[in-house]
DNA sequence: TTTTGAGTTGTTCGA
DNA sequence: GTCGAACAACTCAAA
């Protein structure tokens, strides 16, 4: 008699390389049932958004078409995860569950009480790391406590072993023999009713496949000009895997092995520091999982206490105006309409928004979060909860008070021939570029020329961002410790 | 224990 | 137009 079967349970990890729990199965022996358990329900109030959903269900599909022909067809049940696994467990035969780990409060708690309820069980339950280069746990000062600033955190990781080489795909998976009842995908719902996903399918392709394809593409073009061009939102200069690193399409190990390797013979002027720089960005990810694992309640509470007492403001119509991108700050409504047409906004364009929000707006940052949170393909707790902090002051390694982004002297800089602003502000195209990133200081004759009236098609803006500086500067006065 | 140097991404003002 | 300094004080990490 051979041994038993092991499910394999696919979480955010949804790829076929790099995988630590479907070696563990393939070590193991035996078949192996890849099961997606669906449940929202058990992620603490961070279920899935909208525009993740929809990633998800491509991702998905993606997945199944790749584990079919390997031979071990994905099924998908339902939650609550302990009792879908349970059941499936009994109904295959099956001795043995593996899953690759999450590090999100809520999902760290459920995992464990459902580790040890299957082992209860008498089940094999095992977890491995497939998301991340350094386990939150492995990394502490010299006094024992988690890193909270980034410089020493990324040198003590790169004093580290490197981390070890991905393991490929394999080329046959022995799937269970009898036939295990699948729900259909449809039957999650995850697709959005009515299909506002267009401009998503235009821009991204979901899946492992996809994620290698932007990874070479990546490599190629844009590593030796990143330190330069990385800033620049008009470009594809940054690598664009936040969703797939998020959903596991691909795996940091991956990234950096292949960064490396590729940085070894790559004689372009740039490439080594741009190489450099990257795995850099790759380590504020890690930052941000290490961060969110020793700090759980910050997802929904400022790391720094004293911000619980910051004046925030309720105001619900400049909420909306920025959630629709019509603010009147071209640059900054730009970025809110790539990220709701696309489901990503450039990363530069991110801390702008963010700030805008913040600062100028004196709009809780939770609020930007949960915005985000719901339109972002990327969306994660980790890299969102350490951005929206970051910017708002509240956070580890946090920017200074004074740092304020004026998102007309940002737009100049970073986007001085407004290609950027053009193509998600259209209403603003023909405006020259002296005045785009601030129209409201255009001569009449410019604007005449241009066809903008503002007030009727483009907003006027919603404050005048020299006076809202002012007053969050004084609002960070009230909360200072002395 | 105490000390020391440093801390992702900016803006403004005045020389 | 360009450049350097000021914008605070605090906390972190390592020695």
């Amino acid at each position: 008699m051979g041994v038993s079967p092991t499910i394999l349970w696919f979480r955010l990890d949804l790829r076929l390389a790099d995988h630590p729990a479907l070696q563990g199965a393939l070590r193991r022996g035996g078949p192996i049932l890849p099961v997606f358990v669906w449940a929202p329900e058990e992620e603490g109030g961070w279920a899935p958004g909208a525009a993740s959903r929809w990633w998800l269900h491509q991702s998905l599909r993606a997945l199944s078409e790749a584990l079919e022909k390997k031979g071990a067809p994905l099924v998908i049940q339902r939650g609550p995860a302990a009792r879908a696994l349970a059941d499936l467990a009994r109904v295959s035969g099956a001795g043995a569950v593996f899953w690759n780990r999450r590090y999100e409060p809520d999902i760290v708690r459920r995992d464990a009480a459902l580790q040890e309820s299957l082992r209860a069980q008498g089940l094999e339950a095992e977890s491995f790391n497939a998301a991340l280069l350094f386990e939150p746990w492995e990394l502490k000062t010299r006094s024992g406590d988690p890193y909270k600033v980034f410089t020493p955190f990324w040198k003590s990781c790169l004093q580290r072993h490197e981390p070890a080489a991905p393991a490929p795909e394999p080329n046959r998976i022995e799937g269970c023999s009898g036939k295990i009842a699948s729900l259909k995908l449809e039957e999650l719902a995850l697709e959005p009713k009515p299909d506002w996903a267009a401009g998503m399918r235009a821009v991204w392709s979901p899946g492992e496949a996809g994620a290698r394809q932007e990874l070479r593409r990546f490599l190629v073009e844009a590593v030796p000009g990143y330190l330069d061009d990385r800033d620049k939102p008009a470009r594809a200069a940054t690598s664009r895997l936040s969703p797939y690193l998020h959903f596991g399409e691909i795996g940091p190990r991956q990234i950096w092995h292949a960064v490396r390797a590729a940085a070894a013979h790559d004689r372009r002027a740039g490439a080594q520091r741009g190489s450099e720089g990257y795995l850099r960005e790759l380590g504020w990810r890690e930052f941000a999982h290490h961060l969110l694992y020793h700090f759980p309640h910050t997802a929904e509470r400022p790391l720094r206490p004293e911000f619980e007492k910051f004046p925030w403001r309720r105001d619900a119509v400049a909420l909306r105006a920025w959630r629709k991108g019509k603010t009147g700050y071209p640059l900054v409504d730009a970025g809110m309409r790539e990220l709701w047409t696309t489901g990503w906004m450039h990363n530069r364009v991110r801390m702008i928004v963010a700030s805008f929000l913040v600062k100028d707006l004196l709009i809780p940052w939770q609020e930007g979060a949960r915005w985000f949170w719901d339109t972002l393909v990327d969306a994660d707790l980790a890299n969102n909860t350490l951005g929206w902090q970051w910017t708002a002051g509240c956070g580890a390694d946090a920017a200074p008070y004074f740092r304020i982004f004026n998102p007309c002297t940002q737009g100049e800089k970073f986007d001085p021939n407004a290609d950027y602003v053009r193509r998600w502000v259209p209403e603003l195209a023909r405006l020259p570029d002296a005045w785009i990133h601030r129209p409201w200081e255009a001569p009449p004759e410019i604007l005449a020329k241009a066809g903008v009236v503002l007030g009727k098609g483009y907003p006027h803006p919603i404050v005048d961002h020299a006076a809202a500086r002012d007053l969050a500067l004084w609002a960070l006065e009230t909360i200072k410790k002395r």
